[in-house]
DNA sequence: TTCGACCATCAACCTATGTTAGTCCCCGAC
DNA sequence: GTCGGGGACTAACATAGGTTGATGGTCGAA
């Protein structure tokens, strides 16, 4: 299978046939975008929906003095804005971190999935599974410590993408900088870099190269608490 | 008008008059619940999906060394857990501020109310405010100073609370304790304390005795940058 | 009316993280 | 092959906010 929005949404519960051939309509023409673009910007509205089949892109939000928070990453598979034609505009900007191959989807196509049964289900599982993720998130931004916050975002990358099958072995590629992260954990980029030494020192975790390679999986997850049951990947096969 | 669901989801858009007659049958029979209790447990499921009519509560997370965030406020009119069907298990708790009124509702209710296109919408609709509003508390946590962050999430109960009829003047009843506002802020008591008496010194609002009132409404917002898009109250009158 | 609990407040001190201002390395463009 | 730029990394210093522990209101219950 290589249709990366039926991978994601069987994640919730398989599919009946009519059902997965309508993804795999959807699912084309794909448009590149390159790296470093946004897709839509805060205040915008859209007629189409987006959806990412391949790349890394972050939904983040502005303060007027410049100050960035990521506020979700999007995976093959995620919508960018599923909710343009009910809500009026953008609440947040969305943009590519590495080059991506996007879908636009009409308004008419969106209704016609969410009339089967089937997968207007799997659609809500996702909305659940993102705000899940949005929980989680305010927890680590909000409560843990540093390094333990770094360590937290590294185990979520780990257990999705290995979801959608983007790890192997121990390793995974993950075109982020340290600013990104910064900005995702509400951390100074200098403390991220500090700290990303340390996990290394300890033996958690190695970045370089925009390539991630975990060591430790089990101590890295136990280090700060990583419990994935907010990602409702019930389906998922244990981690090795 | 005293159905605080109709109120709440006539915020998007009104509702045909069968719909209203719906939402008048399920806001019954009304339970009593008393201040600082849990509703529903982290790892819990349910077969039933708990309204709240009346008072305060909220969604939190606990960290295993004890720390808490709190993910959002549930005021009247808002699902504790309208997902329990789709979802396994609660990945968050939810718990009481002060004595509540809720209702239990079926989950046949709820497929009845979700089979009405109107209602399906202001559904959807309030699912992404409450993502929105979670967007905002991340960019809140993670990018704001203390003061900021704190007269932040002042501002945002001005608005929702005036929205759903609760503010008298300029002033209004908010029943969180200090350590409340910590843990929603992600800063200590201490910190919270220190900022709720500059903001006073400031002449921008004043708590006491659990009732908030903000002299100066323009100052407050232009002080922190709110800006309400992100709650999507289209309807809303202006701010007075 | 008094008691006890809970909550707000205060002061002194501490430290995790931020800031500034670099250097260095690597890679891709020409 | 060299140049230029982006990104990683470092060091020295600054501070916002955390921690601890004590004091003092306020209010409801008996």
């Amino acid at each position: 299978m290589d249709n990366v929005l039926t991978r994601k949404l069987e994640h919730f519960a398989p599919l009946p046939a009519a059902d997965r051939q309508l993804l795999d309509e959807i699912v084309l023409p794909v448009r590149d975008v390159p790296a470093r673009t946004d897709l839509i910007r805060e205040g915008q509205s859209s007629d189409n929906v987006r959806l990412i089949i391949q790349g890394l892109a972050y939904r983040y939000k502005n303060l007027a003095n410049g100050r960035r928070q990521v506020v979700a990453y999007l995976l093959p598979g995620d919508f960018c804005d599923l909710h343009v034609h009910i809500l009026k505009a953008m609440d947040h900007s969305i943009a590519t971190v590495s080059a991506c191959k996007v879908v636009d989807i009409s308004r008419h196509r969106i209704a016609e999935m969410i009339g089967r049964p089937a997968l207007a289900r799997a659609l809500w599982w996702a909305t659940l599974v993102d705000e899940g993720t949005m929980r989680e998130w305010l927890l680590n931004v909000g409560q843990r410590p540093a390094l333990e916050r770094i360590a937290h975002l590294f185990c979520e990358f780990y257990v999705k993408l290995r979801a959608a099958g983007m790890v192997t072995g121990t390793s995974f590629a993950l075109p982020l900088i340290q600013e990104d992260i910064a900005d995702t954990t509400g951390l100074s980029m200098v403390h991220v870099n500090r700290c990303l030494q340390q996990l290394r020192e300890a033996g958690l975790l190695k970045v370089r190269h925009r390539l991630v390679e975990i060591n430790d999986t089990d101590g890295l997850m136990h280090f700060c608490g990583f419990n994935p049951n907010y990602l409702h990947l019930d389906n998922l096969e244990p981690v090795a």
